[in-house]
DNA sequence: AATTTTCCATAGTGATCGATACGAAACCTG
DNA sequence: CAGGTTTCGTATCGATCACTATGGAAAATT
């Protein structure tokens, strides 16, 4: 807690440190860790170097902070979905119809900026890289935990593999980020989440499934 | 055609062009365009750089024909799949299943290169990121020309949007790409594959939905 | 007011970025 | 062989990267 607000002394801050980070967020959020430059910041930040480097330390600790704000501020979506006391079927709906909104602001980046901040990157940038995959692994996480609920409850198939499903929904909600990057509008995200939900076991009390029928795979024959 | 085999005289290239191109595909689809520097490049395809700028004029230029070359040689099994006399569902199947495989490739990068080339990109990379959506466009664009052809078939519904569903689909495989960055094996991708196959809408000829189902959505209460 | 503490602004650090100048070497055609 | 052409290896180029040294200004403490 070293950046908590006790005075100690001394000339205060001559900006808001909330809204810099937010700057910085948004900038992080659109070009990445590693394509966003310390000029671009300064820039979009409205500040010098020194003031950058003492409220934040450095790059690499900006973008953590803007991360932690991030899942703060922007996918409060994806709790509130799961966590909400609604069925589980509701739970993955809302949360995908949340992902498709949330990933398709006016005004902001598209997509989610815990895929879009740095898939790919040097070999120097690596701990970035690992920190979002952590982030990703967790959301998936949390997908996993509200369906073994679900599964526990009766929502869903006895047989039925909770990571497997909530590798599912993750991936499709990585895809949805992709999609929006690449310019789909609300609508489309919604029918794509839509269409996505059909993949999910029908909703009702534990129907164990019959034969020889794999995890929850579907309707379609399989060859 | 400057790069054919025309002997034009002069000091014959001492080292393999498609060689040199492999290898600096490789580093591109490992850690995206800008994340890779010469310096890396250098070390991997073995050459210098003037070698380098000679073959390949400059860093741009050589990504994109390394996009070329990954298209030639590493996603034959989407044209393979959409191409192949097989019924719509049959076609939908190999492509995801034969993603799943191709974005897990033992010794190979995980996920696609036209994904993890530049989602983000600074403002002097926007062309490279432009061209990769225009290669993930594409991809989409030929999955609803199948879709299309399988309407006009009777493998699908007629109350369908091709354009929908296939937005879909590449979101599922987009979506695959990042879940095979983060460590998920080939099981772990064909599991998701099937399990997206269940949302499409189930194969047989052109039953038209009744009431008023919107788009090809599924068999989830819609709340 | 004196002291202390922190922040601000200017200017610039070494390192790495993508890309080249230069001249010698190796091939073709005559 | 001479003349022309292309690639070779060596040694960089200027620009930008993330980052900071320095010194004075401003506010809180004494």
């Amino acid at each position: 807690m070293e950046n908590s607000n006790k005075a100690r002394g001394g000339r205060p801050r001559a900006f808001d440190l909330e809204q810099a980070l937010d700057a910085a967020m948004h900038l992080f959020w659109e070009h990445g860790y590693e394509a966003t430059s310390l000029a671009m910041l300064r820039e979009a930040m409205g500040l010098t170097p020194p003031q950058i480097y003492n409220a934040f330390t450095d790059k690499e600790t900006l973008f953590r902070k803007a991360l932690m704000r991030y899942h703060e501020t922007e996918i409060g979506f994806a709790l509130e979905a799961l966590s909400a006391p609604v069925s589980t079927g509701e739970a993955i709906r809302c949360l995908l119809i949340g992902a498709a909104e949330a990933y398709s602001r006016p005004g902001k980046p598209g997509g989610c900026l815990f895929v879009s901040g740095a898939l790919a990157a040097s070999p120097q940038a690596q701990a970035i890289a690992d920190e979002l995959r952590t982030y990703r692994k967790a959301s998936e996480a949390a997908i996993a935990a509200r369906l073994a609920k679900g599964k526990a409850e009766g929502d869903l198939p006895d047989n039925l593999s909770v990571e497997d499903l909530a590798r599912y929904v993750a991936g499709v909600m990585n895809g949805m980020s992709i999609q929006a990057r690449d310019g789909a509008s609300v609508e489309d995200l919604r029918v794509l989440a839509q269409t996505a939900l059909a993949a999910l076991p029908a909703e009702g009390q534990n129907r164990g499934a019959s034969s020889k029928e794999r995890s929850h795979a579907g309707t379609l024959p399989r060859g």
